[in-house]
DNA sequence: TTAGAGGTTCCCCCTGCTGGAAGGTCAAGA
DNA sequence: TCTTGACCTTCCAGCAGGGGGAACCTCTAA
């Protein structure tokens, strides 16, 4: 099948689908006319990239995570520690934001917020410590 | 001063420096050798960009910050509308991680984790269904 | 005088695509 | 038969926010 019905079955863009195969994540076979042609296999792999890109994975997890999805002798303890791992690096990132946060509504509850220059916030950036 | 001066002061790294000047988030003099010229009203733009970048705000929201900051007649409303709209933002992505982190935890606990191939993760990722 | 620690510009690299230009191909309708 | 329009091709450039490194200049101290 062409490019665009395999974009269709896989929910992945055209242009996304042409970039995993410049990084050779896919390998489409070709038709007389150049335009490529995606087997049923094919689009279970982007498919399979399509889910695991929207779960968080980078495209280095991708291809490990598809080099065991076809290897029919993989230990699913490797899976598992790419995913458990994946889970960490979440934690980290939410532990982040919700610092982050916390910090951000402090200064915006000290904040006035009306037509007067006095900011709590601006102070905070500018390195003010007094108040 | 020199920017490795500068870079102390404000604890960016030199390269960063020389980036915030590409795109004109400062303008130092220069000296006669060519040299950055830093003075102390640019190194505390440094230090407020710095403050700003670590709390998350773009590039974007730190020049509309630092054109606050440099406004007398600001008004707070403006400072204020910035930092909820960044929590907002934050609040949609812990959102979104936290989503994330369900279904991977949920993935990984049916996993038995061994040196058997079967894998509910992969089978996830592959689009199976039935378990 | 010479070493080494600074400084300068320039260009490429990263992630993960996305947009656009310039052109080839195919199926359907006038 | 011609044309239109949808689809396909390749290539090039760009986003954020810098980092690495080359090739070169300048200053300071021994």
């Amino acid at each position: 099948m062409n490019i665009g019905e395999a974009s269709q079955q896989s929910s992945l863009p055209p242009k996304t689908i042409r970039y995993y195969e410049d990084i050779a994540l896919v390998k489409p076979a070709r038709a007389e006319n150049g335009y490529r042609d995606y087997s049923t296999e094919d689009v279970h792999r982007l498919r399979f990239l399509q889910r695991a890109r929207s779960l968080g994975f980078t495209i280095v997890e991708c291809r490990l995570l598809l080099s065991l999805y076809e290897d029919d002798h993989r230990a699913s303890a490797d899976v598992k520690a790419i995913a458990e791992d994946k889970i960490t690096e979440i934690d980290r990132k939410i532990d982040h934001l919700q610092s982050l946060r916390l910090t951000l509504v402090a200064l915006a509850q000290n904040c006035e917020g009306d037509d007067k220059p006095e900011c709590p916030i601006i102070d905070d950036l500018a390195g003010v410590r007094d108040q």
